[in-house]
DNA sequence: TGTACATCAGTGAACGCGCGTTCACTGATGTAC
DNA sequence: TGTACATCAGTGAACGCGCGTTCACTGATGTAC
């Protein structure tokens, strides 16, 4: 109609990039209150200010939009966790460090963290598939990094995956409850603090575990 | 057409109940790989066998059908998890016996649990509002009997919801993995022992805690 | 016991709407000569 | 430097479809007499 305002060629990437702007208008959508499989491919190009078949120039489905939304959310958070535990040695800092590095990734990418937890879970297979094996490479990693930390006398492989586990699963926890609900994220101190309080009894637990006694005990 | 079969009336509670079978249609269409905003009022009177206008006659939209999911699902678990808890004494006992009552409710209503863990942080507001509000009541539920067992000198009342809401976050995580992965939860031996792990050293972490000392140690 | 009436769950047709997908097209940009 | 051409993101119209909601209606059941 009005708008034939060409988006520009691929090497100048100082200026608008329309599949950046499909990806960034799916998020916003989502924000206000919709999960993934409730938002259409409509919406997303009005957002966006083109036409619906213009779509198909960007991404062949909404599902593979979804998919690089959950890719690209988690490739750099990992990279930064790795950098914080890897920074910090002694214990003490680590769990500080990991947890001010979550937060403040999540706080700066509220958008994708509340599209992560709200499709962990949701109701597009492919996707919510996709999130978890993200989870698991966390999980994986932490776990490696825990080896290290622990006295191995005390533990089996398996417990030490149970224990990453029980760290990223309550961090994601608080993450998702947070970002629910309030989602402008002003009460943050207080959230770190809680994260941190959880990490620090897990840890308090973790070195009175022997994995034997366990056993035994069951 | 060929179906004006009607379902009987109030005081015959034996038979077919319309109302209750919207209710289940819904859910068997969520358990389907969809979530609640991705399920039409079409669909679930299709699933009954009933015209989309009959739909009316029982709930005012689609919104109060899953707030009353929700609230159903909710009932009978908080009263099974606190009986669960005041019948066994002492301290070891009670972990097992609200891991194994949490479990087994979570099996035998395991369509229900897909829905909460799905709506939890899902994409219709009031519905997520719903959930979190019966979680929160699960945590203070826990946050009292937890301040019988403890030495309170060491606890703030802080701390001990910090530390019920880990372990109820912990739960919810793992059985909402569990759900997502394999519907018909075959598994469940595993799930149980890691369920259990993961409080046992909760319980060695907060045997180990002084409020005190964290605040200082911050 | 029989009859007239009220209730109300479910019918089926209709409505306007937003959806995903297709298609021939336009026109700005970059490239080859 | 100028021209002819290829590329390709975006257009706009069209399609058939499933959606939520409304409405006058039907007919089985329970109740009053």
């Amino acid at each position: 109609m009005s708008r034939p305002q060409k988006r520009h060629r691929g090497h100048d990437d100082t200026l608008i990039n329309t599949r950046q702007a499909l990806l960034e208008a799916a998020l916003e959508l989502m924000s206000r209150d919709k999960s993934f499989d409730g938002i259409s491919l409509r919406e997303v190009t009005r957002e966006v200010g083109i036409t619906p078949g213009a779509f198909y120039r960007h991404f062949p489905d909404m599902n593979s939009l979804g998919l690089e939304l959950v890719t690209s959310s988690f490739s750099t958070l990992r990279a930064m966790l790795i950098t914080a535990r890897a920074t910090s040695i002694p214990e003490e800092l680590i769990i500080r460090r990991s947890v001010e590095t979550f937060i403040i990734y999540v706080r700066a990418h509220h958008r994708q963290f509340q599209f992560i937890s709200r499709e962990a879970y949701g109701g597009v297979a492919t996707i919510r598939n996709a999130i978890n094996n993200e989870f698991k490479q966390l999980e994986t990693e932490l776990t490696d990094d825990l080896a290290r930390l622990v006295n191995n006398n005390n533990w089996t492989a398996d417990d030490l995956q149970m224990l990453a586990s029980l760290m990223i699963g309550s961090m994601i926890q608080i993450v998702s409850e947070q970002l629910m609900g309030r989602p402008n994220g002003e009460d943050d101190a207080a959230l770190i603090q809680k994260a941190e309080k959880q990490l620090r009894l897990i840890t308090l637990g973790a070195n009175a575990w022997h994995s034997s006694d366990f056993q035994n005990a069951i």
